[in-house]
RNA sequence: GGAGAGGUGGCAGAGCGGUUGAAUGCACCGGUCUUGAAAACCGGCGUGGGUUUGUAGCCCACCCAGGGUUCGAAUCCCUGCCUCUCCGCCA
């Protein structure tokens, strides 16, 4: 959620940096609810104030045993005035609230203008794609032929994108989150933390999934309303929801090792081979709350610390800056990390690192207190996924194929994996 | 699942329907005293919003959340959420 102040006192300010996003902000409208708002707002409180005053003396005047009768008869209407302006109020404010909270959020002035994911800027290549002197097979032909990655089964369980995964292939998805959260607790210096897969509205409204993406979810029937996480962002975030934050205290630095669960609707047709894309899977997630002037350079940092993974993993990718048109709803810059996947022979997004200023603080009202000013500021939230192990299972596996269809475990996972060196 | 108790400021803990945004204690910040510290004493100490050029002033809201009764609600009523205790069941 955008600053409601500085919408209304930079509107076309506001217009324009959004409008770089493909996004048209309706001015008019917000002009005249906005007008509309002050208007019904200075009224009631004006009321309010007029309400209190009056029955105050109302009390003394009985403390007093005076007769209370003319005054009661000065206030009747006065009630009902209130309660009219009131439910105006609320209508307009309501209407107001239902505007902003579709709002994306300003991208940052280095994100490069684009339409589409075409025009993403790639920052920086790592490793080098490898050469193989037979034609490499894709993770499904891989994982199938060994009998270790069965996708008609999971659709007897379940349906369409969903896995089964065997034996040692079962066991290096379970290998690769574990380094990962080591790595992440180990030498990057965040805390694991473990919480719920399910969430409520008031979670998935903080951190900006509501009421905008309500398709992508899955939502649970029966008396709650809970979601299924698309994102440990959700859950992790939503930690400092309401929370003034010490300063010692900060910065927080959060990874979690969760499933995460998308309905993908609109996104038929798309990725339907393989694991890529799926409506299940593993994820590790770094979540950082940071103050307002540390955001960026916490951005870098975490943009690296999901990099380290994939070079000690030695998988080859990209980083790439996502243009304006190609960035998410609730993010002020991201840097996709791209892995080369040899089975498509093209790099594909393996890690998405956002920082969303105090996009996401707003909305959840998580804020720190600043010592030197003694009052509490927003804070600003920068997370990214250190990595998406599903993903980066196919990475392994397509690019340390052999000939025969082994897979070479890669060296820092063996530890995990029994001292097994091939599968 | 059954029975009961309760949700008030960072914490503890008062609060007859009226002048209570909320006593008191602790914690915290500033000051006096002291060689320094402690103690003692004095003062300060919530959050959001509106108005405004304004971090000044004024005003509004907030005692779990949402409704309601009333001239007036932390205090009464309803609903929801959460916590605790006991019994039952259970990974």
């Amino acid at each position: 959620m955008l600053d409601p102040r500085l919408l209304r006192n930079n509107l076309d300010n506001i217009a324009a940096l959004l409008e770089r996003r493909g996004f048209k902000l309706d001015k008019a409208r917000i002009l005249s609810l906005e007008t509309r708002r002050k208007e019904l707002q200075v009224q009631a409180q004006e009321l309010q104030s007029e309400r209190n005053s009056r029955s105050k003396s109302i009390g003394k005047a009985k403390a007093a045993g005076e007769d209370i009768q003319p005054l009661l008869a000065e206030v009747a209407d006065l009630g009902d005035k209130l309660k009219q302006q009131q439910e105006a109020l609320n209508e307009v404010q309501a209407e107001l609230r239902d505007i902003t909270l579709v709002i994306p959020n300003i991208p940052h002035d280095s994100v490069p203008d684009g339409k589409s994911e075409d025009d993403n800027r790639e920052e920086r290549r790592w490793g080098e794609p490898p050469a193989f002197d037979f034609e490499p097979k894709d993770h499904v032909d891989l994982g199938e032929a060994k009998g270790l990655m069965d996708f008609d089964a999971a659709s007897k369980l379940t349906g369409s994108r969903f896995v089964t995964l065997q034996g040692p292939l079962a066991r290096l998805q379970r290998a690769l989150a574990q380094f990962m959260l080591d790595t992440h607790t180990d030498e990057h210096g965040y805390t694991e933390t473990y919480v719920p897969f399910l969430v409520n509205r008031d979670s998935l409204r903080g951190t900006g999934q509501l009421p905008k993406f309500e398709e992508d979810l899955f939502a649970l029937k029966g008396e709650h309303q809970y979601y299924l996480i698309p994102t440990a962002e959700v859950p992790v975030t939503n930690l400092v929801r309401d929370v003034i934050i010490d300063d010692k205290e900060m910065p927080r630095r959060w990874v979690a090792q969760t499933p995460c669960f998308r309905s993908e609707a609109g996104s038929y047709g798309r990725d339907t081979r393989g694991i890529i894309r799926q409506h299940q899977f593993e994820k590790i997630e770094m979540v950082q709350i940071v103050r307002a002037s540390d955001s960026y350079d916490a951005l870098e940092a975490l943009t690296g610390h999901a990099e380290a993974i994939l070079q000690k993993l030695g998988l080859p990718y990209r980083v790439v800056t996502l243009c304006t048109g190609d960035i998410g709803f609730s993010s002020a810059k991201t840097y996709d990390l791209e892995v080369w996947l040899p089975g498509q022979g093209k790099y594909r997004e393996i890690s998405s690192c956002s920082n969303f200023e105090d996009f996401q603080a707003r909305r959840l009202q998580a804020r720190w207190r600043n010592p030197k000013t003694g009052k509490p500021e927003l804070a600003h939230t920068v997370n990214g996924s250190g990595l998406a192990v599903g993903r980066t299972l196919v990475a392994v596996m397509e690019n340390y194929q052999d000939q025969d269809g082994n897979i070479t475990v890669p060296e820092v996972l063996r530890p995990y994996m029994g001292g097994l060196e091939v599968i």
